[in-house]
DNA sequence: TCTGGAAGTTACAGACCGGTAACACCCTAG
DNA sequence: CTAGGGTGTTACCGGTCTGTAACTTCCAGA
C-alpha cells in the first residue's frame, strides 16, 4: 500500500522526501525509522544500504529542504530580476504565506530544539545553513541600498523565527498575524534613514 | 546518590524541580521518567504515585515555569514601582540577560514543538499560558503610555520568541546578539509617534 | 509502643526504538 | 540466457520507554 510520495522513483528518493515531510510534521523524535520506509513505499534494510543511519537521514533531509528554500530565493530573482527592493518585499510575502493555520514552523529551527544534545552531528549542519540563509539576506537589504544591512536582515530572522514558533504555541490568531505588518513597517523605517 | 536539587523536601517538589531542570536542558522526548525519579532521590512508583502520567508531569512542569516567570513581573513591579515604562526596559533587559550563551528557549515554545501531536494534552495548556504572558505585556505597554501596545507587545513577543530559537540553532552570535538595540529602538519609535 | 500511610525496592509487562543478518527475488546489462 | 546488483522479506538483537504489581521499609502521630 503506496502512499502519495511512492511514486516509481527510485527508493533513496522516496525515502529522502517521505522523511522530510514526516520529520516536519511529527518530529525527528517523533518517528522512527520503520515508519518512514514503509510510507515510503519500502522497507529498513533499503534505508540503511542507502545512509548509513538514522542520524544522516535527519543531515541529508535538513540540506534537501535548505536547497528547497534556497530554489525560492531564485524565484524572487526571476520574478524581480534586478529589483532588489522587490524582492525583499517578495520575501516578506512568501514568508508570511508560509505562516498558515497548520504552520508546524522551520524544520531546522525544530530540529535544534529536538536535538538537545550539544554534540550531536545535526547540529552543525544547522549551524552552517542557518549562517548562509543569514548572509543571503543581509546580501539581499544591502543590494537593496539599506543601509543598516546586517540589523534589518537580523531583525527580520527574528521576526520570521519567532512568528514561525509562536504559530505553534498560540496559532494561527497569535502575534504572527501581524507578522507582515511589522516587516513591512520595519523596511520602510530603515529606508527612511 | 542524591544530586543537588534532592534536598530534604518532600518527593514530590524534588519530582517536579528535577523534571523542570531535566526537560528544560535535555527536551521532553529526550528525558524518560526514570532519569528523572533517580535524579529526584527517588523512585518510578512514587512519581505515579503523585502524577498520573508523564503527560501530567509536563504539563504542570509548564505550569511551574510560568508561575516562575510570573514572579520575575512581580521583580519589576517592585523595583519600579508604578513606572510602568521602567519596567517595560526591566522586562527587555531581563529578557536579553535570559538569552546567555547556553540558552535552550522558552521551556513552552519548545514543548509546543515537540509535542506536534495536535491533540497532545499539554498543547492547551501551552496556548492558555502564554497568552495570559500576552496579555500582560500587552497591558504593561499600554499603562506604558504607549498607543499601539497591542502591536507593540506582539512585536517584542516574536522578537525575543525568534531570539531563543535563533540561539539554539546559530548561537548566541547570531541574530539574537541585536536583541536589546533591536527592542530599545523599537519602544523609542513606538514612543515617537 | 503501636499503627497507618507514605516512600522505597524489585521485577515485570508490552511496546517501540535503531540497526543487522540471512536469504529470496527481480530486472537489466552484457 | 545469464550474471550480478539493487531491492524486498523475515527474523532477530539489545536497548529504552511508560506504566504496573507486589512487597518491604521507614517514620510520624496517637
Amino acid at each position: 500500500m503506496t502512499d502519495g510520495v511512492a511514486e516509481r522513483s527510485r527508493p533513496r528518493d522516496r525515502i529522502l522526501e517521505t522523511a522530510q515531510d514526516m520529520f516536519h510534521k511529527h518530529g525527528i523524535k517523533g518517528v522512527g525509522v520503520d515508519a518512514i520506509t514503509e510510507a515510503a513505499g519500502t522497507n529498513k534494510m533499503t534505508l540503511y544500504r542507502h545512509f548509513e543511519s538514522k542520524d544522516e537521514l535527519i543531515i541529508e533531509c535538513l540540506r534537501a529542504t535548505a536547497a528547497k528554500a534556497s530554489r525560492i530565493w531564485d524565484e524572487f530573482e526571476a520574478q524581480h530580476p534586478g529589483d532588489k527592493l522587490a524582492q525583499l518585499h517578495a520575501w516578506v510575502h512568501k514568508a508570511s504565506e508560509m505562516l498558515s493555520a497548520d504552520c508546524r514552523g522551520c524544520d531546522m529551527a525544530n530540529a535544534a530544539v529536538e536535538l538537545s544534545e550539544t554534540d550531536h552531528p545535526a547540529r552543525r549542519v544547522i549551524k552552517e545553513l542557518k549562517e548562509a540563509q543569514r548572509e543571503k539576506l543581509v546580501a539581499l537589504c544591502r543590494d537593496a541600498g539599506i543601509g543598516q544591512a546586517e540589523l534589518l536582515a537580523d531583525t527580520l530572522s527574528l521576526l520570521l523565527e519567532g512568528a514561525r514558533v509562536s504559530m505553534q504555541s498560540v496559532g494561527s490568531e497569535g502575534p504572527s498575524a501581524q507578522f507582515v505588518r511589522m516587516a513591512e513597517s520595519l523596511i520602510a523605517s530603515f529606508r527612511a534613514r
